[in-house]
RNA sequence: GCGAUCGUGGUGAAGUGGUUAACACACCAGAUUGUGGCUCUGGCAUUCGUGGGUUCGAUUCCCAUCGGUCGCCCCA
């Protein structure tokens, strides 16, 4: 049998209708925001994640689905979604716009080869914000604000707002090198994790857990020593910003993202939401003032965020996917009857009604069993009796009521007992 | 990538080196060819993730492989 691929799933028709209430949602906050959706490839060439996200980090190195084209150029499936936001930035010209800063969204799979477990699989789907054109600290906090109005109207229980501040490019690089000098001599007696972050990513080895007692922890060099005066007021005012908000965060110091192009401002949304398991990160984001210089544009700041949906679904998916259920089933008893049906059926869906039928000729018990499954309002009998009174029997599933109506009122009767045509949409 | 654990019908799950693989729910049919959510009766796994090995014989033992779950790493 040809399953999925690993790490891959299907998401059924009773998911689907929660992925569609969650993307619905998002949308509507989206919109509240003034941020506009873009849509990128699902792929890029390869090159463009290697230089955005680091060709040192996991992301890059380990988890990257890399195909070569029929014309041998090297492809990569998008593992996050700001590269290619990016890039389409460069591209299209957006920085053109008279309107300085571009609010943009994207939602939709990522993809990275990696050990499947709950909220981790290698075709996920993420939800991001990227606000590009201006380094003001007011849009990173826009930012949070609304990744935290998100996951509050989601409704997702015990959030925290961790931030933190990298400074600004040349202090976080300095800062870089201070903790490498700093970690060069003991590097032997760190574990072997610790060993790969000193190159990968030093700023990692200060949130060991296996190191974490370790004596040369208690005086690492801390970010915040490392500041320019400049990058020091960026954060200070992002902080006293979300105060004036009275959102709620914590300063966290280990605080790290493992993609290269963050600066200043970097934020993680975690949930301790007893359906996560034991406390997730469900998005995460930052400022990236380097980024688009970087890949060629003139350089220009921008801040943003992503969330994870599958940990969101987690959360949240017992709450979405409300089914509203058939306006009617119709019953036909034996094939004169099932012929008539579908006509009738033609006719109400083609008037707004959504409607089903059986079509294999089941028993009454048989057929009742789906009006049920189908949470029917009503049940359209027809029979031959009906065919030669030229009527059909209504019967109201949650009273039981039914009533006669000739084939030439079936529309307004249903108008009238359940809305119109567009009653769906109310 | 590392470590652990698991894999039996649509679902949840028992079970054993040897003819018919429990049970429950779901599903279908009949009792009731025209009225559902109750009851009763019957049906429903050529097969125990896949491939190979040991054996007279394997769902059961061994190996490999694939997949799920958890921890680490990393991340959303």
């Amino acid at each position: 049998m040809i399953k999925a691929p690993r790490g891959t799933v299907d998401i059924l028709p009773q998911e689907s209708k929660k992925w569609q209430e969650l993307e619905q949602l998002i949308r509507s906050i989206c919109s509240y925001y003034n941020v506009e959706e873009i849509r990128t490839p699902i792929f890029e060439q390869t090159e463009l994640f290697v230089r955005s996200v680091g060709e040192t980090t996991d992301v890059v190195n380990k988890e990257m689905y890399t195909f070569d084209d029929k014309k041998g150029r090297s492809m990569t499936l998008r593992p996050e979604g700001t590269a290619g936001v990016a890039r389409s930035y460069i591209q299209n010209k957006l920085y053109a716009n008279p309107e300085k800063v571009q609010k943009l969204f994207y939602m939709g799979p990522m993809f990275r080869y990696e050990r499947p477990q709950q909220g981790r699989q290698r075709q996920f789907h993420q939800f991001g914000v990227e606000m590009i054109g201006y380094e003001s600290p007011y849009l990173d906090v826009e930012c949070m604000a609304m990744a935290i109005t998100l996951v509050e109207t989601l409704g997702i229980q015990d959030i925290k707002l961790h931030v933190n501040t990298l400074g600004d490019i040349e202090s976080r690089d300095r800062y870089r090198e201070v903790l490498k000098d700093y970690f060069r001599p003991a590097l032997g007696e760190l574990c072997s994790d610790c060993q790969n972050r000193f190159e990968s990513n030093p700023l990692r080895i200060l949130d060991c857990k296996v190191d974490h007692d370790h004596p040369i922890m208690k005086d690492a060099p801390k970010t915040t020593d490392h500041l320019s005066e400049s990058a020091k007021a960026h954060f200070d005012k992002v902080c006293s910003l979300l105060d004036d908000l009275e959102i709620e965060y914590e300063v966290d110091s280990s605080l790290v993202r493992g993609l290269d192009y963050y600066n200043h401002t970097v934020f993680e949304i975690i949930s301790d939401d007893k359906r996560l398991g034991n406390g997730a990160t469900i998005g995460g984001g930052g400022r990236y003032n380097g980024l688009i210089g970087e890949l060629g544009g003139a350089p220009t700041p921008a801040v943003g965020f992503a969330f994870g949906l599958e940990r969101i679904m987690l959360a949240v998916g017992d709450d979405l996917g409300e089914d509203e259920g058939l306006d009617c089933y119709i019953m036909p008893m034996g094939e004169a009857a099932l012929d008539l049906s579908v006509q009738i059926a033609a006719m109400l869906r083609a008037n707004g009604f959504k409607i089903d039928l059986d079509y294999q000729g089941r028993s009454f018990k048989g057929q009742f069993k789906s009006v049920d499954r189908f949470n029917a309002k009503f049940a359209m009998i027809i029979g031959d009796s009906e065919l030669e009174k030229e009527k059909v029997i209504f019967r109201n599933t949650s009273t039981r009521d039914q009533e006669e109506v000739d084939l030439g009122d079936m529309v307004s009767y249903l108008e009238e007992k359940i809305g119109g045509a567009d009653h769906h949409h109310e």
